[in-house]
DNA sequence: AGTGTATCCTGCAGGC
DNA sequence: TGCCTGCAGGATACAC
C-alpha cells in the first residue's frame, strides 16, 4: 500500500495531531506486528513524549525524547489514525493492532488488516544501523540525475525490480515505479544497466514529477490507504497506467498491458514503452 | 553477489 | 447464495 507519498502525506496530517503528546498508555491488540514482546515495547515507549514526527522512505517515525523513535512500516494496509478527544463521529477502527494512549485522552491507533505492517522501538544506534540500509531519498536535493545513473551500475535486474529495492533507491513501489517508467518511456523489464544517461535523467526528473505530484494529491488511494483524518487521496484518477490494464493509454490510446516480474504486477503501454530503445 | 520465489495475512472481485 | 481462485500499495528469508 503506502509508499512515500502516502507516508508523506500521513506524517503531514500527524504532525499537528500528536507533537508534544505524552505516551500513558500502549495497548497491543494484535502483537505480532511489533518485533519484540508488548511488555518490553510498552515499557520503551510509556512515560516518553512526542518530539517530532518524520518520514524516511516508506516509514513513518515518532520521534520521542533522548532520541528514541518509534518506526512505523505500513506494510500494504496499515493505517495511522489519531482519534482526538472526543472523537467527534469518527468511525472506529476495523483492526487496531496497536494503540497509544495520550496524556491529553487523546489516541493514536495504528490500524492493520493484512498485518504486514511492523511497529518498532529503536534507540539512536538501532535506527541509524536502519537508516543506513535505505538508499537515497528521491526527493533529497542533493541526489542528481547522475548519482542515479552512476547507481544503476552494472545491475542485470528489471529496472522495475530495481526501483521496488529500498536500498537502491527509497520510498517507490509499484504503483509509482509503475508511473515513472510510463513518463519516462522505459518499458519495465529493461535491464538496469541498460538505461543510458539520457534515460537515465528522464527517469530521475519522471520520478520526482511522479512523487510530487503524488503528495499534493494527498496520495494514492486504491482501497484501504487513509490519511490522518481518514481521507483519501486523490491520485488514483491521475494514473497512467497502474491498474490500467486493457484500457487505452491516456497518450497513444494503444491499450496498457500488465506483465508479472517478480510475481508482481507491473503496468506500461507498448508503445510508449517500447521493449528496446529504437 | 545478485536475482527470483515463496511466505506472512485478510478481504474482495469475478467465475461458475 | 456459496464456493473457488486469483489478486492486492511490502519486506524478507531462502535457494540458485
Amino acid at each position: 500500500m503506502p509508499e512515500l507519498p502516502e507516508a508523506e502525506t500521513i506524517v503531514r496530517g500527524l504532525r499537528p495531531a500528536i507533537t508534544g503528546r505524552r505516551i500513558e498508555r500502549v495497548e497491543v491488540p494484535k502483537p505480532d506486528v511489533l518485533r519484540e514482546g508488548r511488555r518490553s515495547f510498552s515499557a520503551k515507549v510509556r512515560g516518553r513524549t512526542i518530539g517530532s514526527v518524520e518520514r524516511r522512505a516508506k516509514n513513518v517515525l515518532i520521534v520521542l525524547d533522548r532520541g528514541r523513535r518509534i518506526a512505523v512500516n505500513l506494510g500494504m494496509t496499515g493505517q495511522l489514525l489519531p482519534f482526538p478527544r472526543p472523537p467527534r463521529g469518527r468511525r472506529r477502527p476495523t483492526h487496531p493492532a496497536v494503540r497509544f494512549r495520550f496524556d491529553d485522552g487523546s489516541l493514536l491507533v495504528f490500524n492493520d488488516t493484512r498485518r504486514f505492517g511492523t511497529v518498532e522501538c529503536l534507540d539512536p544506534e538501532e535506527w541509524s544501523e536502519r537508516e543506513a540500509r535505505f538508499g537515497p531519498e528521491p526527493l533529497d536535493p542533493a541526489y542528481a540525475p547522475s548519482q542515479l545513473a552512476a547507481a544503476l551500475g552494472t545491475s542485470r535486474a528489471p529496472i522495475r525490480s530495481w526501483l521496488l529495492d529500498q536500498r537502491r533507491i527509497a520510498g517507490i513501489g509499484n504503483i509509482y515505479a509503475a508511473e515513472a517508467l510510463f513518463l519516462s518511456g522505459i518499458h519495465p523489464e529493461r535491464p538496469a544497466r541498460s538505461i543510458d544517461l539520457e534515460e537515465a535523467t528522464r527517469l530521475h526528473g519522471s520520478i520526482r514529477m511522479v512523487l510530487e505530484d503524488a503528495i499534493d494529491e494527498g496520495g494514492t488511494t486504491i482501497r484501504d490507504y487513509r490519511n490522518a483524518i481518514g481521507g483519501e487521496g486523490g491520485y488514483a484518477r491521475l494514473l497512467f497506467v497502474y491498474g490500467r490494464q486493457g484500457r487505452p493509454c491516456r497518450r497513444c490510446g494503444a491499450p496498457i498491458e500488465r506483465l508479472v516480474i517478480s510475481n508482481r504486477s507491473a503496468f506500461f503501454c507498448p508503445t510508449c514503452q517500447p521493449p528496446r530503445r529504437p
